[in-house]
DNA sequence: ACCCTCCTACCGAACGTTCGGTCGCTCTAA
DNA sequence: TTAGAGCGACCGAACGTTCGGTAGGAGGGT
């Protein structure tokens, strides 16, 4: 194989099994030799491809949450109507954890076990706040064109977030309910929090959805820890 | 003091502190020493009290488990309508974590510490079921008497679920909102979720909420990672 | 076709530090 | 006088990270 496809390739095996690791154990319980095993090396040769096990992490992070930015404009763009907007954020991010659950728990809580005020820290810190101005805004606008009906905006958000982003601790694929099911009764929840009295019109495309680079593939063999898998 | 006093107060001290270091930092982030540093002891000390680290991490989660469902059972008793009991238990679980928010991270967020097949971790796993059990109960009358309507009753109550336990990453009792308010439009987002037709007219008891014994008073200087402080 | 050199991915071994936990002593309150 | 809370010192193991070395593909000259 030529070198630079199996550097790309050793980097990338690198970090889908970070992502996988750091979302079961959690990134203070995994350590640098448990990573090398999972993907045939030794500790040392980690360091081949990774400065530090914090920047490792830093890495997956930033680009998780910059991918859901994107991925969060590429739907919004064009989208006027804020009970629209409304219902694409809340599908595209339930989608986003559906679909990543391993990097987005890594992504939702692992902020913590970055060195508070590093520069990278900060830097996502900044990006979680510019995905979060985008429900901001869906639901300020919403206000002040007189179709949301809110009583506390910033309430109401965190509690349709904390709905979208919990879709990674229970979904599975081959279970009960497809992705459309759990979108739909989702945006119905949503709306209905937010009293609008529009109609929604759009429906989210779900190939504009984040593309996680090092999302591990399903395992089938139980990925998630046991209390999730009810 | 009488010795008996100092030890109980002893235990008290070193479990209200891992209760505070186990939720900003994570249970495998902080150390014996971490620890023994924030009660005024060596690390040697702390083993006159408690027998092993995950041996404390169990009884913290335990004992906060045990304690949501007794206050459950202790709101819910002689409640018949499903639609009092479904605003009674998104009212409790919001209102314990609110108020115990480092128990109730801890408790929520910890159970992938504990070795796996130990018989605590599968005790543990039991009280969580029997606590979900109130949720699949009330949703399942609400539906069975014809007052709730519910596409899927499992997506249902793990949305709401997470809505309710979401609030332990961002109340705070001097923010924008009450705590009162908080519950009201989680109540009302709720009964929306379940189009139900009936009614509420319970009204929750808050003072028999859990006591969480260990929860830490309010650290006034931000007990809180940045990124919940918004 | 061949050799020679360079580069890079990776390894074996070790660094200093910190981990959870133990042991025996001291000190103190009853 | 005695029990036990707490301490200082320490254990073996594991931690993140570094370093010198090696195997083998890449590339150029012949």
């Amino acid at each position: 194989m030529d070198l630079k496809d199996r550097d790309a390739d050793a980097s990338r095996r690198i970090r889908t099994a970070a992502v996988l690791l750091f979302a079961q154990r959690g990134y203070a319980a995994t350590s640098i030799r448990d990573l090398a095993r999972e993907v045939g090396m030794t500790n040392a040769g980690i360091y081949h491809h990774v400065s530090s096990k914090e920047a490792l992490l830093a890495d997956l992070m930033r680009v998780a949450q910059q991918g859901l930015i994107d991925a969060t404009e590429r739907m919004l763009r064009g989208v006027r109507s804020p009970a629209d907007r409304l219902a694409l954020l809340i599908s595209s991010l339930t989608a986003s954890h559906a679909l990543g659950p391993m990097t987005t728990r890594v992504m939702d809580g692992e902020l913590r076990s970055l060195t508070p005020g590093s520069a990278v820290r900060d830097q996502i810190i900044a990006l979680r706040d510019a995905y979060e101005d985008h429900w901001r805004l869906a639901l300020a606008d919403g206000v002040a064109e007189g179709v949301f009906r809110i009583a506390d905006q910033r309430l109401t958000r965190l509690a349709l977030m904390s709905m979208c982003t919990g879709t990674s601790e229970w979904y599975r694929p081959d279970g009960d309910s497809t992705l459309e099911q759990v979108c739909a009764e989702f945006v119905a929840i949503g709306l209905a929090a937010v009293r609008a009295s529009a109609q929604v019109v759009a429906t989210p495309d779900l190939s504009l959805l984040p593309d996680f680079p090092w999302e591990p593939p399903d395992v089938r063999n139980d990925p998630r820890p046991a209390e999730a898998r009810r």
